[in-house]
DNA sequence: CTGTTAGCGCGTTCAG
DNA sequence: CTGAACGCGCTAACAG
C-alpha cells in the first residue's frame, strides 16, 4: 500500500551544517559533558536540531561513548501484578535517571532465562535486573552466574531480587522472614490445621516462604505434615487446582497458605467453588499484596512487599544511586515486610 | 568495595584475529544474511566467539545497518492489568522475530506522552506502538502526529492500541460496539435504571464505551440522564471514589456499569464497603475482561477483549508479519468483543 | 569465497 | 573556545 520515501532522520551532520558550525561544536552543544560553548552558536545549534527535528542517535551515541543508556529488566511474566509492579517501580526510576529499560521474559523458564541473558548482552545494558524466580537447578544456574560475572567484568552490572545472588547485588526480600511472621500471626488467631500451597519445589522463592511458614508454626509447636504441603504452578490456576487437590485429599485443616497472593487467589475461588466459603470455613492467606487483594471476598491476608520500591531500589543499587538515607554498612540489607491481616483470615 | 578491571567486551575484531580470519569473514560467519562463507572458517569463527565470549554488538550493528531491532511499548500503566497484558502479548510476539522491547509509561499525561515518543526516537526503534489511552485534548494530540509522522517519513512504523488513529495504523477495539452490546444484554435481563462510572471526559476510549453504552440503553428505550454520568480516574480508586459519589447522590440505580474492569472493581468495593451486596443490591458491569474479574466476589460481567493478541496483532500490523487468514481489504478489522455475563449481573 | 576499504552517526582527542 | 581528524564496532561495497 503505502510506500513513502523514507529519508533519513537528521543527523549530527545535518544540524552543524544548518547551523554553520563543526560536527564538534553540535555535538558539544547538544550532548556535552563540559559546557564550554558559546551561547551564541549554542542557541544556533539548538535551533538549527529543532528545525530539522532532531534527535540524538542514541544507537550512534552509545557506541562512540562505549556506554549505553539502556536497563534490562528480566522477569518471569509481565502480567503477572507481581512483576508488573516491580517493572513499575524500576521504569520510574530509570526515566528519572533517563535511562531507558527493555523488559524480556522468561516464563520461569531456566534456560529461556539464559538465552535471554546471553540475547540481552548484546544490547550492552548498563545494568541487568534479574526478577525472574530463579530456580535452584545446579546446571543453569552455573552457566548464568558465569555469563552474568563476565558480563559484569565487561563492565556492567546486575541486580537480583528477592534471594541472595552473592556476589551480585541483591534487593533482598525477606521471604523466610516474613512467611515466619505470617504463621505466628496465624496460630495466634487461632489457627491450628496448616496447609501450603507451596509452588514448584524449584523456585527458590517458594521454597523459602515454605520453609519461613514453616518455622513459625514450629515456634507454635504445630507441625506442618508433608502432605499438608502441594506443590503446584506459581499461577493463579496453579493455586486454584492446588486448592482442588488439598480438598480432594481429605485433609481436615483450618488455614490455607499459598504462598504468594496470585496462586492465593486461585485458592479462594477453588474454595468458593467447592461450597466453602472463604474466610468462614477456611481460612486463606498469601503473600505479597497485590493491589488486587484488597478487593477480592474476602479480603486477603497477607505479607505486603512495597513492590514498586523493590524495583526502584534494584535500579538504584545497581546505578549506584542510592538516594536512601543509610545504607552505610554496603550490605544487602533487605526490604522490610509486614503481615497484614484481612477479612480472608478471621480470629477462631 | 569492588573496582574490577572491567575490560570491554570482546570485539568482532577480536574474533577474527582468535579464528585467523578477517573481520568480513567474521561478521558474515556471525550474522551475514547471504551464507556465503567455507563451513570450515564459520566453525572456527563460532568456537572463537564461542571461547571470548563475544556477543554481536546490536548497538554498533544498528549504526552500521542504519537499522535497529527495538520496539517502543508505550502504556499510561504498565502495572494496570489492561496494560501488562497487552505488553505480554507485544513482547511474546516481538521475541518471536527477535525484537527487543522497551516500555516507557505515559501515566496518561499528554504532555508526557509527547515527551516520551520524543525521546523514544533517539532509540530508533523499528516501531513505536502507542497503547496509552489517547486524549482528544487537540493541542497535544497535534503535536503528537506530527511528532509521529516524521517518525514514520524516517522509516519508522507507529501503531495505535484501540481507537482510529488514521493514518497510523490501529488496532480497533470495538469500544463503541462491545458497550452497546454489553447494555442490551443488561436491558434483557431487565435492569432498568443505569450509571455509569465514565473515567475522565477527555479519555477517548472512556468517551466511547460511554457512548456506545448509552446507544445500546437507547435501543431499548432506556435513556441515560447526565447526572447518572460520574466522570473520575481511570483507575480502581477511581471507580471507587465514583461509587462513593453515586451513592451520595441518591440515585436509585440498579446497575452500575465501570467503563473498565479496574474501576469496576473498584465500584465493586465501594459498594460492599457501603453495606449493598453487589450483584444482589446493585448489578455492575465492567470492560476489558482482566484476568481478575473472574476471582472477585461476584464475577463480574464485561466485554471481552483478548488482550495479549491485541498486543501480538499492534506488533505484527506494525512490522508487517501478519500471519492471520484473511487481512485482504487492508482496513483495519476490530478486534471481535464478546460480552460475557458473570454473577455480577443476575437476571431480575 | 575471502580480505580490504569505506562508511554508519557520534564523541573526543588534538591542534589552531 | 572552535574545528579537523580519528576511532567506536560493525556492515557493505569493492576488489582479489
Amino acid at each position: 500500500m503505502s510506500a513513502p520515501a523514507s529519508k533519513s532522520p537528521a543527523t549530527l551532520h545535518d544540524v552543524a551544517r544548518e547551523a554553520g558550525v563543526s560536527l564538534a561544536t553540535a555535538s558539544r552543544s547538544l550532548n556535552g559533558s563540559a559546557r564550554k560553548v558559546n551561547e551564541d552558536y549554542r542557541q544556533r545549534v539548538l535551533e538549527a536540531a529543532q528545525r530539522l527535528g532532531y534527535t540524538t542517535n542514541l544507537f550512534a551515541q552509545a557506541v562512540a561513548k562505549g556506554s549505553t543508556t539502556t536497563v534490562a529488566l528480566l522477569v518471569a511474566d509481565i502480567a503477572d501484578p507481581y512483576f508488573s509492579s516491580i517493572a513499575a517501580g524500576v521504569i520510574d526510576a530509570a526515566s528519572e535517571e533517563r535511562l531507558v529499560v527493555t523488559i524480556a521474559v522468561t516464563g520461569r523458564d531456566a534456560q529461556r532465562e539464559l538465552d535471554t541473558v546471553r540475547a540481552l548482552r548484546g544490547q550492552r545494558p548498563r545494568v541487568m535486573i534479574l526478577a525472574g524466580s530463579r530456580t535452584t537447578g545446579a546446571a543453569f544456574e552455573v552457566q548464568l552466574r558465569s555469563e552474568l560475572s563476565s558480563f559484569e567484568d565487561t563492565g556492567g552490572k546486575v541486580a537480583f531480587i528477592s534471594q541472595d545472588a552473592a556476589p551480585f547485588a541483591t534487593v533482598l526480600l525477606d521471604n523466610r522472614g516474613g512467611a515466619r511472621n505470617l504463621a505466628v500471626a496465624l496460630a495466634e488467631l487461632g489457627y491450628r490445621d496448616f496447609a501450603v500451597i507451596a509452588g514448584p519445589a524449584e523456585i527458590r522463592t517458594a521454597q523459602e516462604r515454605l520453609e519461613g511458614f514453616s518455622e513459625g508454626l514450629a515456634e507454635h509447636g504445630i507441625s506442618l505434615p508433608a502432605e499438608r504441603i502441594i506443590h503446584s504452578d506459581f499461577t493463579r490456576d496453579g493455586g486454584y487446582r492446588g486448592a482442588q487437590d488439598l480438598l480432594a485429599s481429605g485433609a481436615r485443616v483450618d488455614l490455607v497458605f499459598a504462598v504468594n497472593d496470585v496462586m492465593a487467589v486461585g485458592v479462594v475461588s477453588a474454595l468458593r467453588d467447592a461450597g466453602i466459603a472463604p474466610g468462614e470455613g477456611i481460612g486463606v492467606a498469601g503473600f505479597d499484596d497485590i493491589p488486587t487483594v484488597r478487593d477480592i471476598t474476602p479480603a486477603l491476608t497477607t505479607v505486603r512487599i512495597p513492590l514498586e520500591d523493590v524495583g526502584r531500589r534494584a535500579l538504584q543499587l545497581a546505578t549506584g544511586s542510592a538516594h536512601g538515607a543509610s545504607d552505610a554498612g554496603g550490605g544487602p540489607e533487605p526490604i522490610p515486610t509486614e503481615t497484614i491481616i484481612r477479612g480472608s483470615t478471621p480470629r477462631r
